[in-house]
DNA sequence: AAATAAATGCTAATTATTTCGCATTTCCCC
DNA sequence: GGGGAAATGCGAAATAATTAGCATTTATTT
């Protein structure tokens, strides 16, 4: 199995997945507004299709329309996105990626998020002596 | 500008990207050795070309060879797949990818990078008081 | 300087992706 | 339960991506 959430996925498909990541399922109407450059509805409901053919979403009926869902959990579809991106980019080094991380939403982070990112790393140091 | 490193991206022009990120820079051989379903030689070397059309790419002359390097910086490309990440899978909660990333290398993380992780987020701290 | 080795340039063909139209089904409301 | 609205199923055309071959250029070695 390759790198990313899955190397193997065409543009468009890869596109449609990040959309039903994001808002965590979506039926075809959702997912072609969030999509660049918009192509027409019967579109989005092909790659849909292709997408469910291929195991990587499922559907359930909402009236008269199909709601998808991934199949595999956000969870763990995000580790493995973070995972590449960390080989990628930061040498695999967790350091250089939280550096970027804090770095990214640099002015917006609350006190108490902080405070539990503090917690998070003495976690990790408990963790690594057990 | 869409979403990822680039999201307009073909899947092999996605995955010589990466390659070419990972190692700073790479020439066709090497890209070729690195590919998952490796294609021909030849094949390498026309994406590289088109790569280098589209701007995201250039290259330098190593003897009789072409050794090629990313145009846009790794860490503002890192930054940027980390925005994405971020996003698509932990719901722009720098607090949850952190606890994914700690979480990745579990039993991996020596003291003193947890010490400057600690000190990273100290300095977040002082940010955003300023 | 010639021969060899190893790279690139370009063109053309195959394959995959992306696209849309139209027929049909399903739902919803009166 | 009939009519309208809104969805899906399917098939097939157009576009984009991927691939490889062969001619040529460039470097290296003797």
């Amino acid at each position: 199995m390759p790198a990313g959430h899955d190397a193997r996925l065409s543009r468009r498909e890869r596109q449609i997945m990040e959309i039903i990541y994001r808002n965590g399922r979506a039926a075809a109407a959702e997912v072609l507004e969030a999509l660049p450059d918009p192509p027409s509805y019967s579109t989005v409901r092909a790659l849909l299709r292709i997408l469910e053919e291929k195991g990587h979403l499922r559907h359930v009926k909402d009236g008269a329309r199909y709601v998808y869902s991934p199949l595999k959990a956000r969870s763990r579809a995000g580790r493995t996105a973070l995972q590449q991106v960390l080989d990628t980019f930061f040498e695999g080094s967790t350091e250089k990626a939280v550096a970027a991380l804090l770095d990214l939403n640099q002015q917006e982070l609350p006190e108490t998020e902080l405070d539990r990112m503090a917690s998070l790393i003495e976690d990790a140091r408990r963790e690594g002596q057990a």
